[in-house]
DNA sequence: CAGTAAACGAGACGGTACGTCCCGTCTTATG
DNA sequence: CATAAGACGGGACGTACCGTCTCGTTTACTG
């Protein structure tokens, strides 16, 4: 019966493409709270006992429906380090404004809090988000911008720890000015040389 | 009739009493979600009846119950910005290593993300824990260690904005180097000069 | 401090009186679903303690509220058994398709059969009723139009009986051919004998 | 997919058939009044949204336990309609002794009294109970023993009338005695003609 | 005219039931 | 063997009444 791995029956990848976008619809029109598995079964048209077979529970689904959205932005590349992390910091902002994942992941985090097996998607689901950073901070190092000890978790607690913090905690705009100011904040403590080619 | 106020039927203080300190034992224990009505008053032995006579929702027991939560430490007072500072911080590490808000503030988070009438319960909470930061920092500016132009919101964001990614977010350990590299980053990035009485 | 039994306080009278009222008000326009005693107590501004101060159940004020208005018609007196016959007869049918207390019997009749306490209020309740029958057919009997062995209560069940049966078990409509028939076949069963004074 | 209607689910049954069980004792031991929703899911074992599920509400319900309730009587064929008459009264003076469905009936009469759709479990009911006497008088009629213009609810009125009566109105022992003049009178009112065949 | 006992209002309380919504599990039949 | 269909047990929601229970406050008779 051995399908052999690749022809892995068309008909999950339709039910799984049908629920998340459902999903996806009732998460941006209502909000987590609009989200049930019951309504998803409804309008999708899938059946709620194929949903449960590819989700373990309506966390799980969330969960998967955001992080296909929250797609990180593409690496930029303009030469330098400063410029690199102005993008992706102005990207990371302005997903936290807008995103559907942005709405949804303190609701992931408290899972993971208190579900150590949902504590590995956030695990993912926070590398996606932050791999970017990684990329340009190893070129970084690698040029010679920022010194060896510098690591990815560093620039990223630099970065996202402030805007973080604002869109969730004070809670108040995240603005260009203070963007721009977390920006040079962070290349002011990362000790950031001028790359010279 | 007139009760006049302050003898108003000691049942009532001490049903109340108990459905708050149920909620706050399930608040802390399972989050928000698993805080229900129907379980508090199994668990206080107060009808559901009576708890919706003093709440008109579970939103609004909630907010109560968590009012009591998350009490922010003593304002230290060692002379300079930077000491006050690292204490500070020290005592904010600790608490969300340990504290009981620390696993309770996600979902809080969370539920302020949708539901209106808890954000307000986020911010009391948020400004408890914040208001010894801003004593200082107000206190650093009036001493001419800090510029005028740089907000106690600043100052938060620096310090809580990397503790509480980590958490939270990146979920590595708050070691005491972490710690001390986020207050010398934030001294840094403050500008913050000598002072000299 | 005996007030000696018969000075039973004015306040009570008034506050039955209001209740009692209220009550039929109630009763009347939504049926005994409609009666319940924080709606009664709402609107008669009496406490919901008093009212069970004075009757021990919610079933009890209904009863009485019923009991007040299912007053006996006054005992005619044609002179002959037959027209007296008639006109209660006549009088009895006019209550059941109008009167109150026509809609709440059964539910006292029900009470009855499950709480003996209550069917003494029944007995009352069906005694007030009868009496009127009663009264003629005594007369009747010393009249001589009566034979000595017709008991009160084969009149009752000759004339109530198809009366209330078609009321509350046919439920066909109480028309005057109806009762007429009722009335000429009760007469013929009793043997009644003309009256020569 | 249609499962073509015989086929339904065997759970559906079951669940059904032990709710309706439950209903049924509940009636009979407490009326109508006595039978709650959650009372039936508790002691039946089936969830109350399984309940809800079947029945639109707690009438529905009710009106579906009802219908087994008072099984009519065989019908006799003695060859008389004095005989026949005498039997069947003698069988309903019995059943309105000892059957569940006697102590049950006023709460139903009540409830058809004032909720509407509950009026038709009781036409049911009641028309089962009687049939046994519109077939005897039919065939009477067509004997030539009763007048054409004699309808089977004269003969109910005058034979189920008093004994009701007597039942739940008077509540006197329905002995023997007045058993046989029930149907004496209902055989003289009725003008009944000897069979000669 | 003061004292006192009843009746009273206000309303908190524990409790039961309502009918609805969603969860996650299960069973069965179809393709 | 993945799926559609949908029954099922369970738990929570917020509301309406029930009947009980303090508590002070009239009120009207008594001494």
């Amino acid at each position: 019966m051995d399908r052999s791995g690749d022809a892995v029956d068309v008909r999950v990848q339709r039910s799984k493409a049908a629920v998340l976008a459902k999903t996806y619809e009732l998460l941006t029109s209502g909000g987590i709270g609009g989200v049930s598995i019951d309504e998803v079964s409804r309008r999708s048209g899938v059946a709620k006992t194929t949903i449960y077979r590819h989700w373990p529970s309506r966390a799980a689904l969330l969960v998967e429906a955001c992080s296909t959205i929250g797609t990180a932005p593409p690496v930029p590349d303009t030469g330098s380090f400063g410029a690199d992390l102005a993008a992706l910091t102005e990207e990371l902002a302005e997903q936290l404004r807008s995103a559907r994942w942005a709405a949804v992941l303190p609701s992931i985090v408290d899972a993971a809090e208190r579900e150590p097996e949902l504590a590995g998607l956030h695990a993912d689901l926070h590398a996606r988000l932050m791999a970017p950073f990684g990329a340009v901070t190893e070129r970084a190092r690698a040029r010679g911008e920022l010194a060896a000890d510098r690591e990815p978790a560093d620039v990223t607690a630099a970065i996202a720890g402030p805007l973080f913090y604002r869109r969730w905690f004070s809670r108040e705009p995240l603005d260009a000015a203070f963007v721009q100011r977390v920006v040079e904040d962070a290349l002011g403590q990362l000790s950031v040389r001028p790359h010279s080619p």
